[in-house]
DNA sequence: CTGGTCACCTGGAAGC
DNA sequence: TGCTTCCAGGTGACCA
């Protein structure tokens, strides 16, 4: 579930609750998530969260000598709740800091919590990861840059974390149709043009939809427990058939590598 | 290198 | 009501 935005969500929450606190206990309920959780993380005890950061849709937790890198997969939240809260199912993990705890609950599992004393970013999960997209890296020419040669769909490409870190499903999706880009077009026959559009209504999207505290379709809570609302204002994300809100056609649906595509043929070209 | 496919896991909704 | 099928915010591994 979580993209960008929603991990952003969760990290502005946490830091601002956990920054320059120290963990007084770990409780590790369910190990199995995408990689085993690794026996470190049980003895994290006595060191303090210096700082949170995020690169693509991973968090980095500074705890001094190390980092402790989490991973949201597609139904993973983070919550700050007051130490003892009972634990539901699908409640895997716990963080004690004092009488605050973060919990994290992944129903499907796919989400990852691992240590690393190494800077992060050279982790072997973060290492080949592209561009931020808030960055100011990534404009029209840059993005010109990457797509230039690639004989893959924009859509794809834009979701490739090696090109862009952090653009998943729903914000590809979203970010093309303000562009006016159809999600089957080919990378390398995009113009600059167009690339400078596409780049802009990337950060536009996400910060909008950071602002409405990311999306909530299924599972998605930010660390205060609240629903984000960004799913009320999508374009073309899960509205196969339904009328544009430009120009009134029907959005259609057609899948690209196993993924949902959606997108206006009368608004996108 | 690239592009394409599969696998991992659970739960909700739709179909019969 | 109950069973089956499909689908879902991600991404590493594997293949040609």
């Amino acid at each position: 579930m979580p993209e960008l935005p929603e991990v952003e969500v969760t990290r502005r929450g946490l830091a601002r609750r956990l920054a320059g606190r120290a963990i007084s206990g770990v409780v590790v309920r369910e190990p199995r998530l995408r990689w085993p959780v690794e026996p470190g993380v049980r003895s994290l005890a006595g060191r303090t969260v210096r700082s949170i950061r995020r690169r693509g849709k991973y968090l980095l937790l500074d705890c001094g000598d190390g980092h402790l890198i989490l991973h949201l997969g597609m139904s993973g939240s983070l919550r700050l709740q007051p130490a003892g809260t009972a634990a539901n199912k699908h409640d895997h993990i716990d963080l004690l800091f004092g009488d605050t705890m973060l919990r994290l609950r992944d129903p499907r599992r796919f989400g990852a919590v691992l240590w690393t004393a190494q800077p992060p970013e050279a982790h072997r999960l973060l290492a080949h990861l592209g561009v931020e997209p808030l960055s100011r890296a990534l404009d029209g020419a840059r993005l010109h840059a990457l797509a230039r040669d690639r004989r893959v769909a924009i859509k794809p490409l834009l979701m490739d974390s090696r090109t862009i870190a952090g653009v998943g499903n729903i914000y590809a999706n979203e970010s093309l149709f303000r562009a006016g880009i159809r999600p089957t077009a080919r990378a390398s026959r995009l113009s600059r043009e167009r690339c400078a559009r596409l780049a802009r209504a990337i950060k536009d999207t996400l910060r909008a939809a950071i602002r409405a505290g990311g999306s909530s379709l299924r599972d998605f809570v930010a660390s205060d427990g609240n629903p984000g609302t960004f799913q009320q204002r999508y374009w073309v994300y899960e509205r196969a058939g339904r009328p544009c809100r430009r120009c009134g056609e029907p959005i259609r649906r057609v899948v690209q590598g196993q993924r949902s595509s959606y997108f206006c043929p009368g608004c996108q070209r």
